[in-house]
DNA sequence: TATGCAACTTGATCTGGATCAAATGCCAGT
DNA sequence: ACTGGCATTTGATCCAGATCAAGTTGCATA
């Protein structure tokens, strides 16, 4: 059973998060972030125009909606959470961004964000600023197609989220939710099975298209079902084998719905 | 009333859009496509590269997903929907296009194609070829940004949608898709209140998170109404007016919810 | 003019998750 | 330790839309 780590572990010897002097060269989220795909010289000149490791505590904003598109944002530590006002006034959350994660990139286009993006916890953020995205973009081919990428993906996303929000039971959206932070969390080398929830519950629940209360009852029912445990935002234990097996046994096998139609 | 034009009216004196010699600088849907924001020199260049007008029957795929990322399309006339398959075997529709939208945006990064198009109609389509894409990003600004602004646009219309399924009534949805529908063909000049749905009943449903037994029901409930007639695909007399109505009452004005929460 | 079949409509019933209504737990500030 | 205000849990009830089950209608092919 993976012991939770005592939450006050500071001094590595680099590339600590909150570090605000460690450049993307040597970044432990290098491989995952923005510079993925930049060779060494062009990582250095990454380095020397991007802000880096500014701390945005809890609850602050990095952008609203409607803000000019003033830089991209790569989060280094913490989580943020991006999204919109519906018309009846209350939040859509849009998506949770977790290390190594970009956000601020349907500002690219437009010119100004389309949603606001706030802090779950104190996190630490590197920005790089509008003219020098353009610039990059300009002078570098790998830079420009990963920022292509990063588009193209987070259209993907958002059609698997739009799929999860037709067709999905309560049950498989938490499945899917807890999978997907998990292992996002494991990418940058962290337990896939025992992490906490930046996010509150409203939170999850406007993700997920649901109520608190739904949200609320699934994860007593996972609870009770033994694929994790859980003090308010502490999961441990997670069960990532049950989680997917949740999710895969609504394919029907008996699916006469390929269908060529029209 | 807009009487349906016999679909055999070929020669107009330019910009037909069944008519495979018009280029984009005559094309009449160049202040909504691709070609949008580039200089008369430049769309004189685009005019060089793309595979024009190319004839799309009803139910021939443009791409599959996982086909490697050819070219981008832009629609000029028919319609075109976007889908992939969810873990049932069914599918999952994303989008519907209609002439001056351009689709497989999202097989730019990733090199490949991230779901299926397929044609609603006899459609009529242009290409611009991969390497071309890749050619006038590098040298024309304005088409990547352009390129960015597509992208960006695709997200952001994304999140509406992801808003709609998380937050819209049946009714609401439908009241949505109509009213997309109809601007969407008056930006291009066609009527706003008469038109043909180019897609069937299921895809309707799929699209909006519904089964087709709902949408079937709340048309009806529509035609009852008033809002709107319905014979199969034909829609008349659409009433703008009250479907916007129906959108906003959902807006409560004793709203409480805008808490700065965490 | 039949025939066959997919697309669509209509009706009856069921149910997952919403809504309404109380607790209860968890801090931060005093 | 006490208080106020959230966030969260838990329970009871309700209902919009799903599901199940027949019809119809439109249209293509013979």
């Amino acid at each position: 059973m993976v012991r939770k780590q005592a939450s006050a572990a500071p001094q590595k010897k680099h590339a600590c998060p909150h570090n605000a002097a460690v450049g993307c060269s040597q970044c432990r989220l290098n491989k995952i972030c923005l510079p993925l795909a930049l060779e060494e010289e062009d990582i250095a000149r990454l380095d020397q125009t991007i802000k880096r490791g500014r701390a945005l505590p809890t609850g602050k904003h990095l952008y609203r909606e409607g803000d000019a598109f003033k830089s991209l944002y790569a989060v280094r530590s913490g989580a943020i959470k991006t999204y919109q006002i519906s018309a009846g006034g209350d939040q859509i959350i849009t998506g949770f961004h977790l290390p190594g994660e970009v956000v601020g990139l349907e500002g690219l286009g437009p010119g100004q964000y389309a949603g606001s993006a706030i802090a779950l916890d104190l996190s630490s953020i590197c920005e790089i600023p509008f003219n020098q995205v353009e610039q990059l973009g300009n002078q570098l081919p790998a830079f420009r197609h990963h920022l292509f990428s990063l588009l193209s993906r987070e259209i993907v996303d958002d059609h698997q989220h739009i799929n999860l929000l037709s067709n999905y039971t309560a049950e498989e959206r938490l499945a899917s939710l807890l999978l997907s932070l998990s292992a996002r969390l494991a990418r940058r080398g962290l337990s896939a099975t025992d992490f906490r929830l930046p996010m509150s519950r409203t939170d999850i629940a406007s993700y997920l298209g649901l109520t608190i209360e739904t949200v609320s009852r699934v994860l007593k029912r996972f609870r009770e079902s033994g694929l994790l445990t859980l003090n308010n935002r502490n999961i441990n234990d997670l069960d990532l084998c049950a989680l997917k097996d949740l999710l895969e046994v609504s394919a029907p096998s008996h699916s006469a719905t390929q269908n060529g139609d029209r």
